[in-house]
DNA sequence: AGCATGACGAACA
DNA sequence: GTGTTCGCCATGC
């Protein structure tokens, strides 16, 4: 389920762990979701790097093989990265159980 | 079964 | 805005 969540992530955007899970009706286990990003983040086609915690920090950006590399798609997909965080959050901020819904 | 930990989040001081 | 504590629940020892 996660997984779907996040490739449905549109380009230029990002979610938090918590907005997924809130979606997937696990709200309040945001931590399950980031334990299944941690199986998800292999798999090519799951932009775990569109997926930040509720600060706009990428506190995962660490798992991937290379971190530099979170922060570098970010940019280049439009998403303004700072000191590993996301400038403007509210901004770029895309939640699932919100834009899905409509 | 109990204890510690983790890509988190919210509440509180 | 910052630091602490608790809840969450799957995993590993």
């Amino acid at each position: 389920m996660v997984y779907e969540v996040v490739k449905l992530i549109p380009v230029g955007k990002v979610t938090s762990y918590g907005a997924i899970a809130n979606f997937l009706g696990t709200k309040g286990s945001a931590r399950m979701v980031g334990w299944a990003m941690n199986a998800a983040h292999n798999l090519h086609n799951v932009p775990a790097h569109r997926v930040v915690n509720r600060n706009g920090l990428l506190t995962g950006k660490n798992h991937f093989e290379d971190p530099d590399r979170m922060q570098e798609m970010l940019s280049k997909e439009g998403v303004i990265v700072k000191e590993d965080q996301i400038q403007d959050l509210t901004k770029y901020f895309w939640d699932p159980a919100k834009e899905l819904e409509l």
